[in-house]
DNA sequence: CGAGTACTTGAAGTCCGTCAACCTTCGTGG
DNA sequence: CCACGAAGGTTGACGGACTTCAAGTACTCG
């Protein structure tokens, strides 16, 4: 079952590196997986310009490594979209995050040599694959690669530090909020758009990942929609009000912004005025 | 205001490396450094036996680092206990860690080149400090030293990935007893008994680690105690029932173990029931 | 077109946060 | 020596922000 769910089967990766370009952009240079690291490129990247990488393609809802399975390599996105789980024992997922372009996967399963987590593909994807071994004596070779390595993990590892600190003490609002937010600079880092775009996970997994239910996800897009701070249609999103939201960041955990029993629209200004007075306590 | 809160003033730091075993340990070598991060001291290691690391003396209360700090040196903990934080915009602290013999700290400043995070002392320690060129030059000689540091930092990942998924779905009663089995294996594995300890920290730290307030923390102490899993005395921790609290682990968020409205040898009676029940749902 | 999945919205209940009172311990200085 | 305050801890009452349960709609894909 583990087995059957990866793609690209073994015989496509041992191919042997005879045709590096091929169609479809299945090789990738060192110095390409470095800009899209947004490593500066050094002389030590170009100059090892016979080293090659292996794409992977993905389509949505395949595993590209699972939790237990033997590790080798660390992954790039180089476009697309995917989510990281981890199951318990209950076999209920949590979401841990949503890689995108630039971001490196499989790096929990250094300590253990088995990947700690699992990777699924929310949409169709294309990931360069870097053999640990590979890379570390790349590393050994070029100490500004070996830093970039320490500092992606480092870097992730503060990320993770946000994301506990918000999980610990924000209310669902501020959490979908900057969860929004974080997207949209996403997106723009990306050279999208940072205002509309459409989200490539359910309610469910946004829920997971914010530690909310997707009910409580739903209504709050659906409060935010009709404050107008955004418009909500499925999964596409617009961002209406970019001002207000990133002020929003790191509300306290409850506030009484509710009082949104009575008529909608008195409750649309209540809204508005006690969001005011946290971003004046705050 | 930073400078001043750091211990061990730098003319200490800086001093040659003449009289290397001077009193109180204050320098450890390379191997001695293995030997802590249970890496398996490799030849390599002994090998490099002239390169020695100077400790540190905290006191509790005091700072090792602090969030902005220029990131030079990573610390591993050679005794003693220490808590990580995180300030907030509104100037709250979060914890992220309780650090203790063996822990790295430091690594989430590698990538911004300064510390985002705050290391305090809450006990005496004894901390040894690793300048980090000093290390990666270590690591580009002697590849399974690099390969270790990896793994610390990987380690370190999947631990909180393990902490966002709990602070994401588990009720308070499940954070707080598996809170009290990790740090009763931390203290097995550290040669103390697994059974009998004296938490380190206050009720209000332990409820900023795991999302929960103090009172909330304090109450659960006491539900436990009354149970009987535990005998609860200030900081002095029994663990009773072990065999029960480690079964508990990974309840879903919120089981009805309530009813305890009623008589109160009643309502222990039922909270036994209930998660008996909840271990077999689980 | 039916089945399954994703999403929305409502109603009810509860877990846990907030507020508050009280106790103990500990260190300081009158 | 005891008064005093500060800090940590316990416990109770109350309410609200979520979760849970449930029903209904929209959509995709055989």
């Amino acid at each position: 079952m583990f087995a059957e769910s990866r793609i690209a089967p073994s015989v496509t990766i041992n191919q042997p590196v005879a045709g590096r370009q091929r169609a479809g952009q299945l090789w990738s240079s060192l110095a390409d997986v470095c800009n899209l690291l947004q490593i500066t490129p050094t002389a030590a990247a170009t100059a090892a310009s016979d080293v090659v990488f292996q794409h992977i393609q993905l389509k949505a809802g395949q595993r590209l490594f699972t939790i237990g399975q033997a590790f080798d390599v660390i992954y790039v996105v180089n476009s697309g979209f995917l989510k990281t789980v981890l199951i318990d024992d209950a076999g209920n997922e949590q979401v841990l995050s949503f890689p995108m372009k630039g971001d490196v996967l499989g790096v929990d399963g250094i300590h253990a040599h088995c990947y700690m987590s699992e990777a699924v593909a929310l949409s169709s994807c294309d990931v360069i694959v870097i053999p640990f071994k590979v890379f570390s004596s790349l590393g050994r070779k070029y100490p500004e690669l070996e830093l970039s390595l320490y500092g992606v993990m480092s870097r992730e590892l503060a990320r993770e530090h946000a994301m506990a600190s918000m999980l610990g003490s924000l209310s669902a609002e501020a959490r979908v909020e900057r969860f929004l937010v974080a997207l949209s600079e996403r997106y723009a880092a990306m050279g999208y758009s940072g205002k509309e775009f459409n989200l490539r996970m359910t309610r469910q997994e946004i829920g997971s990942y914010l530690g909310l239910t997707l009910e409580t996800v739903s209504r709050t897009l659906s409060a935010f929609d009709r404050i107008g701070y955004i418009a909500v249609e499925g999964r596409s999103i617009i961002l209406k009000d970019m001002a207000t939201l990133k002020t929003l960041r790191r509300l306290p955990p409850s506030q009484s912004r509710s009082k949104e029993v009575a008529a909608v629209k008195k409750s649309i200004n209540e809204l508005s005025f006690a969001n005011a007075e946290d971003r004046l306590t705050a």
